[in-house]
DNA sequence: GAGTCGTGGGG
DNA sequence: TCCCCAAGACT
């Protein structure tokens, strides 16, 4: 859920997710459908799809629990490098190499002097960040909390608190003067107006339908001609809507 | 390797 | 108001 999402917004979902999927093998027994409507508005919904096909899989290939190699994890849908390295760290305690964008954002200041990472994750990052982990397993699983901790509570990206920062004396970046960013512009986002607003937008009405809408319901959304039967029908190949067996001119999210 | 994929809040 | 950014993954 904390993909791409701040983790104070991840919290209650969270919540009410775990009450009602406890274990994998609860998560795995439910529909999509349902899965994305507890989602709700914490976007990427296709985390949602993904996080349930997880459970499946680890009730298919590891008896139902949460595999605790970082192998077996990296293979389960949904989770890449960052993922399968966080959840053998914290909840196994093991030594891995834990990057996502807190620990890029501390190395990038700290260690290279600059004030923010290159838009996307380079070798040289990678290589950093797997030298600075403890070779102790139990002194790495701390360290891997404490600079991410570090990086989403002190050294933040828009307001960093050098004044409160235990790395002040000896941070590359502040020695530097604290110069500002020269490197790569990240693309802006942009959103009004994309795919991803109107994908958005069809599966939020279809999450707040208690059954299913007829193809008219999402005419208002966008005026572009055939967008929005374009962006529906990759919903559905993406398992995402499901037409109804007995009428294909209504949807609902797949059951 | 660049593009795509949501949504909301803080500066 | 607008823009940036947020515990990334996948194609």
């Amino acid at each position: 859920m904390a993909q791409q999402t701040p983790v104070a917004r991840v919290e209650a979902p969270w919540r009410e997710w775990m009450a009602r999927w406890p274990t994998p093998a609860d998560l795995a027994a439910a529909s999509p459908g349902d899965v994305v409507r507890a989602w709700g508005r914490l976007g990427y919904p296709r985390r949602a799809l993904r996080l349930r096909e997880a459970a499946v899989a680890m009730v298919e290939r590891h008896e139902g629990e949460v595999p605790r190699l970082e192998t077996d994890l990296l293979a389960l849908p949904g989770v890449g490098a960052y993922t399968a390295a966080a959840v053998a760290a914290f909840a196994f305690g093991d030594r891995t190499v834990v990057v996502d964008t807190n620990v890029r954002r501390v190395l990038a200041r700290a260690v290279t002097g600059v004030a923010q990472a290159a838009p996307s994750l380079t070798a040289a990052e990678s290589r950093l960040a797997a030298s600075v982990v403890p070779e102790d397993p139990a002194t790495s699983a701390v360290w891997n909390v404490a600079i991410m901790e570090l990086g989403a509570l002190v050294c933040q990206a828009r307001r960093p608190r050098c004044e409160s920062c235990p790395l002040a004396d000896g941070c590359a970046w502040v020695e530097a003067g604290r110069p500002a960013y020269e490197g790569a512009v990240r693309r802006g986002q942009g959103y009004e107006g994309t795919d991803r607003k109107v994908r958005g937008d069809i599966l939020q009405r279809l999450r707040d339908a208690p059954n299913s809408l007829p193809r008219q319901e999402f005419d208002d959304i966008d005026p572009a001609e055939g967008r929005i039967d374009r962006l529906l029908h990759a919903l559905i190949t993406e398992g995402f809507v499901e037409p109804l067996p007995n009428n294909g001119n209504r949807f609902r999210l797949t059951r």
